[in-house]
DNA sequence: CCAGCTTGCAGAATCGTTTCTTCGCTCCTT
DNA sequence: AAGGAGCGAAGAAACGATTCTGCAAGCTGG
């Protein structure tokens, strides 16, 4: 009871239960974290004492001293004002309800936080004490990343940096294989001229996708038929699709490299009177389930944002805990084409379908 | 230079600003903080100093003398292991997304936490400092509420908490309106029968917005023709479907209380021959595009989680900042019901359409 | 019987800020 | 000329934990 000024009336301090117990505070933080050389009854005294007084330590005490905060950082690219795009979406909260899932599994919660810092007033980013951070696409030369490098702080980024980004560690699809095999199963499945509908902005995933397409023509000797759009405008997909199939060099086979696609160009071949799959056949890339329900049901190429969100952040928490030290830096993970009707041509006639099959949900 | 000792080679601390520019520390946290009485020229000065050294102040030390992290709890109730159930997840997906938004826009950040807590050892709750804690669909007498309430950290829930929960402040739908404005709607459009297809767990929403459909079929003098099943398995919901539509006395109209049942209750239809809306009228509840893109495009209810993420958000940091002292601390908001052609009886026929139009986004 | 080891615990420094208090100085007023 | 007001800045006490070091007692062994 040496000093005991103004107790904040809610919470119990490790002086008060160091009090309460009748022993120091160096005891009652060594028998509350299992430190130090105790008898197990003065350890369970203290705990009963602890628990009796509701004590909770200090958060913000534990990480000045011991420089660890729990705390990981995500974050979100944000487009204007909003984080994810509206095409985005469903990839982004998967992969974060994954990422979010496997750093509490280790005793890590994610903190989300914007793409872009405001740097001269103070901004939420300094404001919190991160042990780590991922970067989902991080874009060239990303000053939140070189900051957050500059500092220590360990970066793992999902999707591969552009330029030379100095991130900690990266996963990524193989989007190069991923586009090539799919467009081997839609010629497999006699399509002649695969066109693409692609997107205008130059992130990696765009790129690689569109240039793993293009060599694949090239290879098979197709001339390359595709569409680009602004894939952050949700209209503008539907506008594309339309364009793609009214073309005179109209394909007998599409792939959509975003989400909304697959629903814009079953719009759209509707629209011109073509049958998917026996006029047009259809994959698009997409994490959503609707596409097993529609009419026909659509193919899809899956990233599996979870996979990647788990392997973000165990590849982060391993740098923190310098678990990683001469683990590859890099991972690559595979994708999962999901084939359904929009992309066979059709053997059996429709028939009655049972009530829907669950879809495997990773 | 009193003590340079061993530097961590990272970081600029205070001190070291201090040392450089010439001045106290006392000065320099003045300065960068825009407090205390300074010439113009000393604080830029010390701004120019802290620049070149690229300090940045600790979060974890601010964070312990003013008692305030800046940092907002998330809690999402998880079933088994995972957050989320697939049900739920646009909603929740949209929803946290927009209360995220609204707390960078204040200078907060939020971190996601588990709904449980292992007391014993120390869990993540009581890793990180939270000024205050947004819980999504808080159960009966929930733990976290309650030992959060009681160290005195404002709460404010997404849904009315059930029981006497001590919640600071709560947001939700006026479900009771939402689903009569549905049923009025439907009949207006000439159902003579109308059926739910509602879960088996005992939560607000679905316990609600049922007892709202009982009261309404009391008052109208219809029959309640409705189907019950575990909302959490998304296979479950297609065979609840069909039951409904199976029935002796099938009615002439549905509405699905989850996300997934306007596909499920759709393939239904087809799988009887029900012609949508000639033969059943369908509405659902969900959050998802998708349901313009269907065919027919169909009819939902949204319950407008963006809002409620950002009310949600608005009014705990109300609370946190103390402003939000005499108003009310229970908001209901209201919900949007966007009306497609399976709700309407057909009136031209189909036409060929033009690419889909802008879906408002909020 | 005493040096030396182990055991059980306490003291006090430390983490990096914010902020309360103090203090010297200048200038103005009467 | 003395006293007060006001400015500019420094000193030092928190904030609440962790942890290094030290100290007294109780054993053991030669």
């Amino acid at each position: 009871m040496s000093r005991s000024r103004g107790r904040r009336l809610g919470r119990a301090g490790i002086r008060d239960v160091a009090a309460a117990a009748g022993v120091s505070i160096t005891t009652v933080s060594d028998a509350l974290n299992g430190k130090g050389r105790l008898p197990e009854a003065t350890r369970r005294h203290v705990r009963e004492v602890a628990d009796r007084l509701g004590y909770r330590p200090s958060a913000a005490a534990r990480t000045l001293r011991t420089g660890k905060s729990g705390l990981i950082g995500l974050t979100v690219t944000t487009y204007g004002e909003e984080p994810f795009t509206f095409t985005e979406f469903a990839y982004f909260a998967e992969m974060a309800r994954a990422a979010s899932s496997a750093a509490l599994a280790r005793g890590y919660a994610l903190v989300i936080l914007p793409g872009s810092t405001r740097q001269s007033p103070y901004d939420v980013w300094s404001n919190v004490a991160l042990d780590g951070t991922v970067v989902i696409d991080p874009s060239d030369r990303d000053p939140v990343v070189t900051e957050l490098v500059r500092q220590g702080i360990p970066v793992v980024s999902d999707g591969r940096p552009c330029g030379d980004l100095p991130v900690t560690a990266w996963v990524d699809n193989d989007h190069e294989a991923a586009v090539t095999g799919l467009l081997d199963h839609l010629a497999a499945a006699g399509a002649r001229r695969i066109g693409l509908l692609t997107g205008t902005s130059t992130d990696t995933y765009t790129r690689l996708s569109t240039s793993a397409y293009l060599r694949w023509c090239e290879r098979k000797g197709q001339d390359p038929v595709y569409e680009a759009y602004p894939a952050h405008d949700p209209c503008a997909g539907a506008v594309a699709a339309d364009r793609l199939l009214a073309r005179p060099d109209r394909p007998d086979a599409v792939y959509g490299l975003f989400d909304p696609n697959g629903t814009d160009l079953l719009a759209a071949a509707r629209r011109y009177g073509l049958r998917v799959p026996d006029d047009l056949l259809l994959v698009c890339c997409s994490e959503s389930a609707v596409y097993a329900g529609t009419e026909p049901p659509i193919t899809t190429l899956s990233l599996k944002p979870g996979r990647i969100g788990t392997t973000v952040v165990q590849l982060l928490i391993d740098a923190i805990e310098g678990a990683g030290g001469n683990r590859p830096v890099q991972q690559i993970m595979p994708t999962d084409l999901i084939v359904r009707a929009s992309s066979q041509r059709r053997r059996s006639q429709t028939t009655i379908s049972a009530p829907r099959s669950p879809e495997q949900h990773d």
